[in-house]
DNA sequence: AATGAATGAGTGTTCATTCAT
DNA sequence: TATGAATGAACACTCATTCAT
């Protein structure tokens, strides 16, 4: 009651397009099943989203801002290139693995749409995972990580090897949780760089 | 007269679809222009798939077994775990960046599709890259990689690494090399697991 | 104060309907475009009009009163029907090049339109028009127009020719002037009905 | 049955397309309704036209060329310009009252129509009026009609008059038949015209 | 084997209109 | 008096698919 705007009809949607966009391909996704699911009419949609594309790539761009700051607030009062590159695993994994909706729509949807690339929202992207450059340059600098090392190859690695996995988790169920990787992908990228 | 399969349909039509695919999202690609492209009529599609759907995942099966005994052929006669590694990674790229079109359907057109996931041509995929899991159990057994270390990590990180750059490439143009990848790819794998 | 209108919302409603339907089809003119160039809000139009065709139906009404004064005023003073005849002609092309817009409310939009025949607005036309009928009867008592003369025709004759002509004028932008067409149009009627 | 094809899919399209812009605006025709007319289904329509307004302007085109020929045959055998003239508006009533659906649709939908304008039927109607000026100058150049006659008023005020009443019967259903003002108008054009 | 012809089914999008405030 | 917010109702158009030939 006290001036608080209970509903907020343009979140609805988005919640409601999050849940159906993670779950059908975008020309499977109908407006009407958005539009139901979030207890509005067809046409409310055009109020707040120019049409399905619109409405599709603002999912990500509101998402986006509410994760940077977590990833920069996990990563504080960490002490070692080698152990920020672990935590950043992990929080990389708890994201993913705490909003699948979200991860649906990125890596199954928005991933292979050329459109997307030349949105914002792909550039916080980008910014995001360029943290694993400075942790290397980091560990370069204390010592830990070896000078030849190449910091594009491990965000790479990293990216790619959980991307890959949240892909299976995603359309297979398995691994039942992407947390789990955590240590047995650090182990591993540490073994690779450390300085002996 | 004998023998001589002339015209080939069914050819055109695959050729003509993995074209059209690879360019499109699934329903973004029209039969009409799938047969325009195949100079046949729309109808004739259906004499030789059940569907659309069936005419896509036809695709990756008949390329798939291709490009197996390719793999296998180009690990012979390689000496040390290690160095069939970076040629598995060689192959890889090679084969990617050979076959655009068929990279493109393969990454962006079925990896995030759910039923494909229950084909046998997914199948094949699978057993394509168990082929890292022999090369680390042979690299343990000849003592060349450490006894520790776990397998399906490292196929998922090479494999990772690849279908990032794989993508990247399909949708940015960059790199322009594929291949140029291996060395990179291959140092930093073999950095990780190589016994010291 | 004291009796001043400030704003005329519906003026403001009327002149902006004015414009938006004269340059585009019935159902190409939105509710929208015209509560813009209005500076109001749509639901406002509603405050004012039962709904789109009302207001449509509204302007040649308003319009309508403010031109038949004009054309009284025109004719007064002038001596002999074969003169009031060429005035006439005159008042009538003026008035269609002064009020594009009008022009063409009337001549493209409500010309065809079964509805507005049933209008009070078109009734205004038609008694608009009879004033040719009565310069018809007064030449023929004056003896400058022959007897056998039919008063329907000449009114048709000229009617059907201005509106010809300013149907060309706002289609095709010919001729420039339409009151450069009195004396052409006005030299063969008058040679057509006048007694020898 | 002898090789001679029933039905004829496009002219079954287009003559219910006649009937249905004949009674209804261009926006309040459905090509279902149309559609329906015809027995067949919605998309079969878009087999034949790429789109509505194609369809609605293809109506005239295939008309226009069935009438020019009509035209130049009743006038054949007919000595005198003044008496060419009557036969001219008599044809010309005639075509009208006997394609009351095509006349609808050239005067009360196209008539008004922007577009159309740039189309090549609307040149044919031009052509077709432009007979007037030959008669004229047969007229001239005969003895028959005054010299300093504007053949482009002639021509002007009998289509200016055909159109008028031609609307109002349309319109309205007055007059009852078309034809019958072919001598009220001819006598008063014949008046205006000859020479004396 | 090949296809021209036909269509059923489906959906994004627009817009006049309502109504609570 | 004025309007922001919401929507029901409509419709053109697309396309995978069928089938008689």
């Amino acid at each position: 009651m006290v001036g608080k705007k209970i509903g907020g009809t343009k979140k609805k949607i988005m919640e409601a397009a999050m849940e159906v966009f993670a779950e059908k391909v975008f020309s499977e996704a109908t407006i009407s099943e958005i539009a139901k699911k979030a207890g509005i009419g067809d046409a409310t949609i055009y109020e707040y989203f120019k049409n399905k594309e619109d409405l599709l790539f603002n999912i990500p761009e509101e998402k986006m801002s509410e994760i940077i700051p977590t990833f920069q607030l996990h990563l504080q009062g960490i002490k070692g290139a080698l152990n920020e590159l672990r935590k950043f695993i992990w929080v990389y994994l708890w994201v993913f693995e705490s909003s699948q909706d979200w991860t649906a729509i990125m890596l199954l949807r928005l991933g292979s749409n050329r459109n997307f690339v030349q949105t914002n929202a792909y550039e916080l992207t980008r910014k995001w995972s360029r943290m694993i450059l400075q942790i290397v340059e980091d560990g370069k600098e204390e010592g830990s990580i070896r000078k030849e090392i190449n910091p594009y190859v491990v965000r790479d690695l990293i990216i790619g090897y959980i991307d890959l996995n949240a892909r299976r988790w995603l359309l297979t169920g398995k691994p039942e949780s992407l947390m789990n990787l955590t240590d047995e992908l650090a182990d591993t990228i540490i073994a690779a760089v450390r300085e002996t």
